[in-house]
RNA sequence: GGGCCCAUAGCGCAGUUGGGAGCGCGUCUCAAUGGCAUUGAGAAGGUCGUGGGUUCGAAUCCCACUGGGUCCA
């Protein structure tokens, strides 16, 4: 394949980006696919996620043009199933957008001037192909957008007539029921009539019309109105421009190939498919789809992979699972039945990692994760192989022709066997699967599961409370603007008023003793629950302190015990008490006191969770990253991603080094700067968390190294240097959940108090023992065989005395009926001797014979009836017998007709027991 | 977040009305062959995931927890 060099698809982003560029906008690089600080979306689905806020007013940036290619996922959308996507030459899971922003500056007369300049001049698209469409209300409730109509036919070269209009459904923006909103224009392109895939005869192509012969290329939108009902637009104070214009689309178009599988981007991808398989040209082009399918699902794997997401059995982790297993499907029907598909997916980083480097610098990890999920996948479906086998084997055996859909289901959501791998193990022993079946339970399954709805207890219902408060407050000037100000980095005390007390959600003006209260001040230094970090507790008290007094009042003050902290609305900070002692009385003068020594400890984890952070990337590798924390003040709790458990000696490893940065005492070094600066610097950032453009940056670096071993954005308190941790211990390791892994331990007091713990268990020990606490391990081990030993003998004598014992009464049997009938009592056999006992007896009587042996075993009587084969028939059954035995002595029993065993309670009542079994085979004997 | 399945010897697994904890591979010992591959005989190895409950008796039934698998949202 021989593209000229100004038009690969690098280049062709490339040449996007530079236009712009020379138009006064700043390239922002593509954010993640997954979206930050927005839980409402699955993957970042389109260019304008990362800008959102920006249109909503709440967010503002350094520059009004910016120009960028957004990473997309599409996958989970209500008419996007998976199973559709790489049917065709068009639709993906993965793909860029590029785009032109105007966040209040230029509008449509340069949005529409330069496309079509970028269009036709540079990439010189031919002008009489080309088509505009501008909007017009159907409704007509909304103005008909001349303006961008006429824009459109002022362009050099363009064909008036090829300015068309649509409607509300193509040509008209909304991002949500209300908020920023406005007419699109989009250009089109006409790829001739042999693209028109509707062979019928009335059939008339169109643009917007039903056939594949006009292409949409490029959308601009033009963000005017904010919506605030359904019929109610309002004006925009600033206009925004929004575009978006698809990566393989556009160079599909531009290197002039009907299917965007055939260009530079992903072409690649299906030749190294090509040589995995060993097909020939003609080959691949019969079996196109699997081809598709793996270069759409390998592109996309390698990307989210990229971005951080782990195959799991969750959300976006599910995605992913499901994307990597089905191109691992469709390998197989290439005749590719091992993991493959990072090969395909290490393509996609040579051809994609210049213009997107976390491709590059998280190669091994994205080739280790795919790898390692295909090999899962193939060990479930070697499994679920197993499971189904066996079920048609059932099938076959009773002469059904069809797998019922409820067992293929089953099969499906128990054991992740697809519906087509079912169908083609069935097919090949002549059976077949009942679709509808399967169809009704999987609804099934679907109903079930949603029925549990995670519970979204946001609060909030109390919200309007405190907004007045806060208006109140603003109004008459006691707080300002701002609200309430926060600084949890200073002094632990703070001296200020008592703005308003809020007793059972109701603004007072005073508290009583007793009363649950929540304290406002202008002012705090608490630490309010954040980045996983616990809230502060303290005191409010009432200067000036006096000296605790016995029965802990305070003459004329009062105190108030603070044990949480709420952010109830914007700018609002309550703390949480109860008022210990006291009326406390809004205006009065207050001095705060955060508890030192828990604060102390607080730090002191942080900084140990950073260098936990830290350690596990260097033992374990880059692909383990923070996936949640806990930071309290008697231990942390640090969740990352990595697939599998710790070995011991990793946890060793981890720990020791940990260790190891606290005793070389390092200072942290704590700094504000931009996001930007800060990531440029080597900060990780955490995906799905938001950050401001301001962050706070905390690293630690060694003397003897030149760059920080430790780097992240953290808004938590922590150390001055690592020597303040004290020591670090693991104390547990364990699962969080598919994928990620949970370690928690303790530091400084907590480590001391383990320690001191752990110390006076094994000095007990070694104790008991007889040692000291080095040899105790040997001395465990000695003592663990001698006892082994010991109740071996036992056993082996018990045994032994028995059988002596066995043998004595063995010909002592009682005849009925010429039945031998032999009754004993061995104390202290267990039920394994007696069994044995009774096999030796039924060696001895081969026919006619019956035993009942009995034994007391911890104080509780065992019985065991032996029946020989030929009196079964004569209705002598060892269940029923050793039945009528156990009866008086409380208990029942069972088992087979020739040997049954049973058990009671009363152990007085054996011999009198075993006296009755003569008379019993007398009467039941037929 | 919810549904379903699984956890038995180092590994892979069987264990069906609740009553002798087993199979294959591996390990060790002995024997056969000149040596190896191999074959035969024998042995060691298990808190039946953890904790409760039901029962005279639980790997087996019930509950909770832990770990793993899987599907759905």
């Amino acid at each position: 394949m021989s593209i000229p060099n100004n038009l690969t698809g690098n280049a062709i982003r490339k040449t996007f980006i530079d236009f712009f560029k020379e138009k006064g906008h700043t390239f922002v690089p593509s954010s993640s696919l997954v979206p930050g600080g927005d839980a409402t979306l699955l993957f970042t689905n389109a260019g304008m996620v990362q800008f959102k806020d920006i249109f909503l007013g709440t967010d503002k940036r350094a520059y009004t043009r910016a120009a960028n290619s957004q990473k997309c996922m599409r996958v989970a959308g209500k008419h996007n199933d998976l199973d559709d996507v790489g049917r065709d030459g068009t639709h993906h899971t993965f793909f860029e957008m590029l785009g032109n922003w105007s966040f209040g500056d230029y509008y449509k007369k340069e949005a529409i001037e330069w496309a079509w300049e970028l269009f036709t001049e540079v990439w010189g698209l031919p002008k009489e192909d080309l088509y505009a469409t501008v909007f017009e209300d159907e409704k007509g409730e909304v103005p008909s957008d001349e303006e961008a109509a006429d824009y459109w036919r002022e362009q050099p070269g363009i064909n008036p007539d090829h300015v068309l209009y649509f409607g509300r459904a193509d040509n008209f923006w909304e991002m949500a029921d209300t908020g920023p909103c406005g007419p699109c224009s989009e250009i089109h392109l006409d790829q001739g009539a042999e693209y028109c895939n509707m062979g019928d005869q009335d059939h008339v192509c169109e643009v917007n019309g039903k056939c594949t012969r006009y292409l949409e290329l490029w959308n601009l939108v033009f963000i005017q109105y904010n919506r605030l009902g359904p019929s109610h637009l309002e004006p925009l104070p600033a206009t925004h421009v929004d575009t978006g214009l698809g990566l393989d689309r556009i160079v599909a178009v531009l290197q002039k190939k009907d299917s965007n599988y055939r260009t530079d981007l992903l072409w690649p991808l299906i030749k190294t498919t090509q040589k995995l398989s060993g097909h020939t040209n003609e080959q691949v082009e019969k079996e196109f789809t699997p081809y598709r399918v793996i270069a759409d699902h390998a592109r996309a794997a390698a990307f989210l992979v990229g971005d951080g997401v782990i195959p799991g059995n969750m959300g976006r982790n599910y995605i992913t699972r499901m994307i990597i297993r089905r191109g691992y499907r469709f390998g197989g029907m290439l005749g590719l039945n091992e993991p493959f598909l990072a090969k395909v997916a290490e393509t996609v980083i040579d051809n994609y990692g210049e213009a997107f480097t976390e491709l590059e610098r998280n190669r091994k990890t994205i080739i280790d994760t795919i790898t390692r999920e295909e090999q899962q996948f193939q060990r479930t479906l070697d499994r679920a192989t197993d499971q189904l086998s066996s079920l048609l084997d059932d099938l076959e055996s009773s002469g059904e022709k069809s797998l019922s859909g409820e067992q293929a289901a089953d099969l499906y959501t128990t054991f992740g066997m697809p519906l087509e791998i079912t169908r083609d193990i069935a097919r090949e022993r002549d059976l077949e699967v009942e679709q509808s079946g399967f169809n009704q339970a999987m609804e099934a399954h679907r109903l079930a599961s949603g029925a549990g709805k995670a519970m979204g207890a946001l609060g909030g219902e109390d919200v309007e409370i405190y907004r007045a408060i806060r208006a109140d407050l603003q109004e008459k000037g006691i707080l300002d603007s701002n609200g309430v100000t926060h600084d949890p980095y200073g002094s632990l005390e703070f001296e200020g008023k008592i703005l308003a007390l809020i007793v059972d959600g109701q603004s007072k003006s005073e508290a009583a003793s007793g009363d649950l209260v929540e304290v406002l001040l202008p002012e705090t230094h608490f630490y309010i629950e954040a980045g996983g970090q616990v809230s502060d507790t303290g005191v409010i008290i009432s200067p000036p302190p006096s000296p605790p007094r016995e029965g802990g009042g305070i003459r004329g003050g009062w105190e108030i015990r603070i044990t949480d902290l709420r952010k109830p609305a914007a700018g609002l900070i309550t703390h949480v008490g109860e008022v210990v002692s006291g009326t406390p009385k809004v205006g009065d003068a207050a001095t705060t006191r955060i508890d030192a020594m828990r604060r102390k400890d607080i730090i002191r984890n942080h900084t140990a969770t950073h260098l936990l952070h830290y350690a596990l990337d260097k033992v374990l590798g880059s692909h383990a990253r923070q996936a949640g924390s806990l930071v309290a003040p008697d231990r942390l709790r640090f969740d990352f991603t990595h697939p599998e458990a710790l070995t011991p000696d990793e946890l060793e490893q981890i720990e020791a080094e940990v260790n190891k940065r606290v005793l070389e005492d390092h200072k942290l070094n704590i700094q504000f700067k931009s996001l930007d600066q800060a990531i440029e610097d080597g900060a990780r950032a955490l995906f799905g968390e938001k950050y401001e453009e301001t962050v706070r940056n905390i690293t630690i670096t060694s003397d003897y190294e030149d760059h920080a071993f430790s780097n992240e954005l953290c808004g938590g308190t922590h150390c001055q240097s690592t020597g303040e941790i004290g020591s670090f211990i693991i104390t547990s390791e364990g699962s969080a959940a598919a994928g990620i892994r949970r370690i928690e331990a303790v530091t400084g007091r907590e480590a001391y108090k383990l320690i001191q713990r752990r110390f006076g268990v094994l000095n007990r020990a070694a104790a008991m023992l007889s040692t000291t606490p080095d040899q105790l391990l040997e001395r465990a081990e000695a003592t663990i065989a001698d006892l082994s030993g010991a109740r071996k003998k036992i056993r082996d004598l018990r045994q032994r005395l028995a059988s002596a014992d066995f043998t004595r009464v063995l010909d002592e049997t009682s005849i009925v009926n010429s039945v031998d009938v032999l009754t004993a009592i061995f104390k202290e056999a267990d039920a394994d001797t007696l069994r044995q006992m009774a096999d030796r007896f039924r060696q001895r009587y081969p026919e006619n014979g019956v035993a009942v042996l009995a034994s007391v075993l911890d104080e509780r009587p065992v019985v065991i009836a032996a029946v020989t084969e030929n009196l079964v028939k004569r209705g002598i059954k060892a269940g029923d017998l050793v039945k009528f035995v156990a009866a008086p002595l409380g208990g029942g029993g069972g088992g087979r007709p020739t040997l049954a065993q049973a058990g009671g309670k009363d152990p007085s009542k054996i011999e009198e027991a075993l006296a009755s079994v003569v008379g019993w085979v007398e009467e039941n004997i037929e």
